[in-house]
RNA sequence: GGGCGGUUAGCUCAAUUGGUAGAGCGCGAAAUUGACGUUUUCGAGGCAAUAGGUUCGAAUCCUAUACCGCCCACCA
C-alpha cells in the first residue's frame, strides 16, 4: 500500500490539478452525461462568471473566499448533472492599477506626470500581463474549477468592441451626455472620481465668521471666498427681509471693494451660523446647485493642482494649507473677522485611495443620466426576479437606486479603456475648392475608430479620457459572454446563474450590472446575488498593510493544504458576514483532512479482497447505516441548493468523523476480522459511505477528496471490472464529474 | 440627517424559519503502540443585551431602550 499515515496536501495538489484540466471537464462543452438518467439534465446550463480578478498584485484571503465559493456551487451543480460554466476573468481595474503603478514609480523616484501617456500605457501594461499569469496560477492553486479556455481579460479587443457599442447606444438614446458639472477632484492622482470613490471622513477645523458688508458669514474654507459675490439667504428668514432678491450692495472684500447681489433660496439652512452665506460655484456642489438655479455666473479659484488662481491677488499660487492662515490674517487687519469658532466638526470627502482632500471642481466630463437606467432595475429587484442572499442587501441596493445621481464616466487617467469620443473644431476648414461653404458640423463623434469629417480637413481629437472601469465591467457578465461573436455561448449561458461577490461593491458593481445589463439584453444578468463579508483577522479586525496583520491564503495552503483553507473559509461563514480567519481553525480542518486520509487508508486496507460481484447481504445496523447516509445526502442536497454551504458543510463533516469514523468503522473492525459473507457485508458498507462521503465533500475538499476516488478506483477489484455496484467504474472517471448522492 | 445590520458558551459563529439552544477553537480529566497523537473517551461552561407585548409555546414575531458596527447624505 503506498498510502502513507499522514496527508501531505503538497505531494497531490498540483498532480490533481492537472488532471482535471486535461480531463478538459472545466468545459462544459466536454461533459459527459453524469448518468442515463441525468442525460436530459445535462442539456440545462448553470452560469457563474467569475468577477474579474485584479491583475495588479497577488491574491488576497478574499480573493480566496470567492474562490472557494464559488467552486463550490459549480462543483455541485456539475456533479448534479448540469452543464456547468465558471468563467474566469482577470480586471485590468483602471484606476486601482494605476494607483498600484504610480507607487511602485514613485519608490523608483519617477512620476508619472513626467512621462508620455503612451509610455506609461506601455509600462502599466506590461505590468499588468506579467501580474496576470501570476494571478492565474494562483487561481488554479486554489483548486478553481473555472473553463480557462473561455477565460476573458477586461482589455481584449471584443470587449473593448462591446463596450464601445453600448455606450454608442446609450449616447444616441440621449443617456449619456457630456456636461460641466461639479466633480470630485483628487489633486495627487489628477483625476476625477464618482461619489462612490470618495470617503467622507470627519475632521475637526475652524469655522470662521466674517463680516461680508451688512452681513456676517460663516466658513471653514476662506481660501476659496475670493470671487465670491453672491450672499445667499433663506426667502423666509425675517432676519434679512429687508434685502430683495437681486439687491446689490457694495462692500469691502478681502482683495478690495466688490459688488455682492442677494440671492435667495430654499436650500439655506437658517439655524446654522448666522443663516447667511456666500457661494463658491466652482468649488462647492451646494454652492454649485445654487448657482445653476439662479443662473449665476462660476469662476475658479483654484487650479487643478490645488493651488490658488491670479484672482487670488497676492495669494496666487499658493497651495490652500499656506494660504490659509495668511488670508485669515490679512482678513483680520482690515477688521473683516468678527469670530473664529475653534473646533468645528465636519465631514469632508477625501479620495479612497490616498486620502487627499477632494477639490471640487467644474470639469467638462461624460456623464451617464442613472435615473431612466435604475427605474427598470427597481421594478425588477422589487418583483424578485434577481434574489439578494442574504435577504437585506434587496432593501440596501433600493434605497441606493431610489436615490441615485447621474454618473461621471470620465476618468484623467491613462490606464483604462480611452472614451471613443472625438473632438472636432466649432467650425468646419473647408476643403480646397469648397471655401464657400461654410458648415457648422458635429463637434463630437462617437466611434470606436478615428472618423473623418465629410465637409473638411480638419482633424478630429480623441477624447483624452478613459472610462471609469466600473463602466466596463458593468457590463461583464454578457460582454464575457458574447465575446468574439459567441452567438451560441450568450444564447446557452446568459442570463447567468449566479454573481457572487463582495457585499462591499453592491454600487460600485452589482447595480450597475443589473442597471446596464438590462439596458443592454433587456435581462438580468443573472438570478441570485451571493454577498460574501469582509475576510477580516483572527482578532476580527480589517486586514491591512500597515497594521501587519494581513493572512496572505497562499502561505496558509502551503502550511496546511488548500482543502483545508477551503473548508475552513466556509464553515461558520454565513452570507454577508463578516468572517474572522483564525489560522488554529485552518489548522483544524488540516486534521479533518488527516482524518478523512486515514479513514480512507483503512478502507482501502480492508477492501483488497473485496468482491463487488457478490451480493451483500446487510444486517439491521447496517441497513439503518445507509438509511441514515441517505437521509444525509437528502439534507445536505436541500442546503446546497439553497446556498447554505456552512451548514452542508458542517453537517458532511461531522457525519463523516463522528458517525462513519467513530462508530461505523469502529463497529466494522470486528466483522472485518472474519470470513464471508459478514466481512463482505462491511466491507461493502465502508466503500458505499465512504464513496458517497467523498462525493458530499468534494466541492467542499476537492484534492483530497479525488486523489483518495482514485485510490479505490484502483483497488484490485475494480481493476478491469465493469460492476455497477459501487461508485468505482472506469479509471478515467474521475469524482468531480461522479453523480451526486441522492 | 437617512438607511442597514448585530448583541447567543472564554473566543469565533450556527440553528433548514415559532417547538424546552449547537459546532469549531480554547479549557479540565483520562486512555493508548489500534486507520489516524493532526488520535480516542468523558466533562465543565448559556437566566439568549435590557424592558415590555403577541402566542399553548419566542433566540426566532412586534414595540421601546441601551451599546457595537457598516453604508448613504450638498449644514456653508
Amino acid at each position: 500500500m503506498k498510502i502513507e499515515g499522514q496527508y501531505d496536501a503538497k505531494k497531490i495538489e498540483d498532480k490533481i490539478y492537472k488532471l482535471w484540466e486535461d480531463s478538459g471537464f472545466f468545459n462544459p462543452d466536454n461533459l459527459p452525461p453524469a448518468s442515463a438518467k441525468a442525460r436530459a439534465r445535462r442539456r440545462k446550463p448553470f452560469t457563474i462568471i467569475m468577477p474579474p480578478t485584479n491583475a495588479n498584485g497577488n491574491l488576497h484571503a478574499g480573493h480566496a473566499l470567492v474562490m472557494t465559493i464559488e467552486d463550490i456551487m459549480i462543483r455541485y451543480k456539475r456533479m448534479r448533472g448540469f452543464k456547468a460554466l465558471w468563467l474566469p476573468g482577470l480586471d485590468h481595474a483602471g484606476f486601482e492599477t494605476q494607483v498600484v503603478y504610480e507607487k511602485k514609480l514613485e519608490k523608483e523616484g519617477r512620476s508619472r506626470f513626467k512621462m508620455a501617456p503612451e509610455e506609461l500605457y506601455k509600462e502599466i501594461l506590461q505590468f499588468t500581463l506579467e501580474n496576470k499569469k501570476n494571478i492565474e496560477s494562483q487561481i488554479k492553486s486554489l483548486g478553481a474549477s473555472c473553463d480557462w479556455s473561455r477565460e476573458k481579460f477586461t482589455l481584449d479587443a471584443e470587449i473593448i468592441k462591446i463596450v464601445y457599442e453600448t455606450f454608442e447606444k446609450l449616447y444616441n438614446d440621449g443617456l449619456v451626455y457630456r456636461g460641466k458639472k461639479i466633480i470630485n477632484w483628487c489633486a495627487k492622482h489628477q483625476t476625477s472620481l464618482s461619489d462612490l470613490e470618495t470617503e467622507n471622513t470627519e475632521k475637526i477645523d475652524k469655522l470662521y465668521y466674517l463680516k461680508y458688508g451688512p452681513f456676517t458669514i460663516a466658513t471653514a474654507r476662506p481660501e476659496t471666498k475670493f470671487g465670491d459675490k453672491y450672499v445667499v439667504v433663506h426667502p423666509k428668514d425675517s432676519r434679512y427681509k429687508a434685502y430683495a432678491q437681486g439687491q446689490k450692495i457694495a462692500l469691502e472684500w478681502i482683495n478690495g471693494p466688490v459688488e455682492a447681489t442677494v440671492i435667495k433660496d430654499e436650500s439655506i439652512d437658517m439655524d446654522f451660523g448666522t443663516g447667511t452665506m456666500t457661494i463658491t460655484p466652482w468649488h462647492d456642489a451646494i454652492d454649485f446647485g445654487i448657482a445653476e438655479r439662479h443662473g449665476l455666473d462660476k469662476q475658479p479659484i483654484i487650479d487643478f493642482q490645488g493651488k490658488l488662481l491670479p484672482i487670488a491677488g497676492e495669494f496666487v499660487g499658493m497651495k490652500i494649507d499656506e494660504a490659509r492662515p495668511k488670508i485669515i490674517e490679512k482678513l483680520q487687519s482690515k477688521g473683516l473677522v468678527e469670530k473664529i469658532e475653534e473646533n468645528y466638526k465636519h465631514v469632508v470627502k477625501t479620495c479612497y485611495k490616498c486620502n487627499t482632500l477632494i477639490e471640487p471642481q467644474v470639469k467638462e466630463q461624460w456623464f451617464l443620466k442613472m435615473k431612466p437606467l435604475a427605474a427598470p432595475a427597481i421594478r425588477a429587484i422589487q418583483k424578485n426576479q434577481v434574489i439578494f442572499i442574504p435577504n437585506h442587501y434587496k432593501k440596501i441596493i433600493l434605497h441606493w437606486l431610489e436615490s441615485i445621481l447621474d454618473w461621471p464616466l470620465s476618468r484623467q487617467v491613462v490606464w483604462g479603456i480611452k472614451i471613443p469620443a472625438w473632438h472636432h473644431e466649432p467650425i468646419c476648414i473647408p476643403k480646397k475648392g469648397h471655401e464657400k461653404n461654410i458648415v457648422h458640423c458635429k463637434q463630437i463623434i462617437i466611434s470606436p475608430i478615428k472618423p473623418k469629417c465629410e465637409f473638411c480637413d480638419a482633424k478630429f481629437v480623441q477624447d483624452p479620457d478613459v472610462f471609469d472601469t466600473w463602466f466596463s465591467s458593468g457590463q461583464w457578465p454578457f460582454a464575457a459572454l458574447a465575446a468574439n461573436h459567441n452567438a451560441k455561448d450568450f444564447k446557452t449561458f446568459y442570463p447567468t446563474d449566479v454573481m457572487e461577490t463582495a457585499g462591499e461593491i453592491i454600487f460600485f458593481w452589482v447595480a450597475r450590472m443589473i442597471m446596464l445589463g438590462l439596458y443592454a439584453t433587456k435581462k438580468i444578468p443573472f438570478k441570485y446575488v451571493y454577498l460574501h463579508g469582509l475576510v477580516l483577522d483572527a482578532k476580527g479586525q480589517k486586514m491591512s498593510k500597515s497594521k501587519g496583520n494581513v493572512i496572505n491564503p497562499l502561505e496558509i495552503t502551503e502550511k496546511y493544504g488548500t482543502d483545508a483553507l477551503r473548508i475552513g473559509l466556509i464553515m461558520g461563514n454565513t452570507p454577508g458576514q463578516s468572517l474572522a480567519l483564525d489560522e488554529n481553525k485552518i489548522k483544524g480542518y488540516r486534521n479533518f483532512s488527516n482524518k478523512i486520509w486515514n479513514a480512507s487508508r483503512f478502507v482501502l486496507i480492508n477492501l483488497q479482497d473485496y468482491n463487488p460481484t457478490k451480493k451483500a447481504s446487510l444486517n439491521a445496523l447496517q441497513k439503518k447505516h445507509i438509511k441514515e447516509l441517505k437521509k444525509l445526502a437528502k439534507e445536505t442536497t436541500i442546503l446546497m441548493d439553497d446556498f447554505k454551504f456552512y451548514i452542508a458543510g458542517e453537517k458532511i463533516y461531522h457525519y463523516f468523523w463522528h458517525t462513519f469514523c467513530d462508530k461505523i468503522i469502529e463497529e466494522s473492525k470486528s466483522a472485518l476480522a472474519k470470513k464471508g459473507k459478514e466481512k463482505q457485508a462491511a466491507q461493502y458498507i465502508l466503500l458505499q459511505i465512504l464513496s458517497d462521503c467523498l462525493k458530499m465533500l468534494h466541492p467542499f475538499m476537492p484534492f483530497i477528496t479525488e486523489e483518495i476516488y482514485q485510490q479505490l478506483s484502483r483497488l484490485p477489484s475494480n481493476r478491469g471490472s465493469s460492476t455497477k455496484s459501487g461508485p468505482i467504474k472506469d479509471k478515467k472517471q474521475l469524482l468531480m464529474i461522479s453523480e451526486w448522492p441522492k
